[in-house]
DNA sequence: TATTGTTATACTCTATAACTATA
DNA sequence: TATAGTTATAGAGTATAACAATA
């Protein structure tokens, strides 16, 4: 058998000392939990690229849209939808009046709380976010596909309820 | 027409005031960002209800696996399989040292590097934390379907390389 | 001059306890 | 007594810059 045949296998690049070498993951490499945090720090990077030119955070704009999808809620309310912590909740919430975007009024009915609601201005941001964002979720159905993207969504969907 | 007839709606509790209102999401709901950042909060919690007994963050362990699976890599190495930056991973790797997990070192040929290894006692710790891990992907499994889990992990993984 | 591991530092998220004002 | 919002604080996780040892 000669050496070096057209079936042998590529040279390696003359052992590249600065390449990186190449690793197993083994199982590691099946585990929903390390691929869901992969797969998050992805999109989360392409999120910071997409809405740049906004400054709005994931949180952020989350909030917004809650509001923006329904006037009149409190802050309590908002943080059992998206999770969030009530004392977190506070300088997020302060952070975006500060731009004029919500707008915090004592509830009559209970004073202990507020009611939240968008300015014209951060109707205007939300709708400007939703556009840029779209280009990201565009993005991801040029990688997944749109059939994909859908069931990703739903599997997602599924999982929070594990 | 007849009021409260046996096709009506069922009376909603008693303006429960306690009840958390019900919420719209609106284009949130379909952001894969949002559904992929509370499904990866859903699985870890799940992770440090499984290994709650070994007290190893989903970090730690995949570094102890990746090291599993290639002894002899340098930190270095593992900071860029795993994505972690160099200075994070010295006080990882310390505490995993300090367990007697992991052993680091000086690589002759380079004594600008370490090696990495694990001893036994990591090698078991590893063996239980995947035996627990399964529990997981188990409850996983029963939440996605075979395939569902099987499909989200190819999903994930492309989404990655966004 | 460049690289490995290290230290120090800072910034974001998240979690908990305690306070106030209202109920 | 309990709840809504607030404050302070602490802990992860992550990011950058600078340093010593080595190449």
């Amino acid at each position: 058998m000669r050496m070096r045949s057209t079936r042998a296998k590529p040279a390696p690049p003359a052992a590249d000392s600065t390449a990186p070498r190449p690793v197993h993951l083994g199982p590691l490499r099946e585990f929903v939990g390390y691929r869901l945090r992969r797969a998050q720090l992805s999109v989360l990077a392409g999120f910071e690229l997409a809405l740049r030119e906004l400054g709005l955070s994931p949180g952020q704009l989350s909030v917004l849209m809650v509001i923006a999808h329904n006037e009149g809620l409190t802050q309590s309310d908002v943080c059992a939808a998206l999770g969030i912590q009530r004392a977190n909740f506070t300088p997020l919430l302060h952070d975006l009046e500060a731009r004029g975007y919500a707008i915090r009024e004592v509830l009559p009915a209970d004073r202990r709380s507020n009611t939240l609601r968008l300015t014209l201005l951060g109707r205007e941001a939300v709708a400007r976010a939703l556009a840029l964002h779209e280009r990201l979720e565009k993005r991801i159905t040029r990688c997944l596909g749109a059939t994909g993207r859908s069931q990703l969504i739903e599997l997602l969907q599924k999982l929070e309820a594990l």
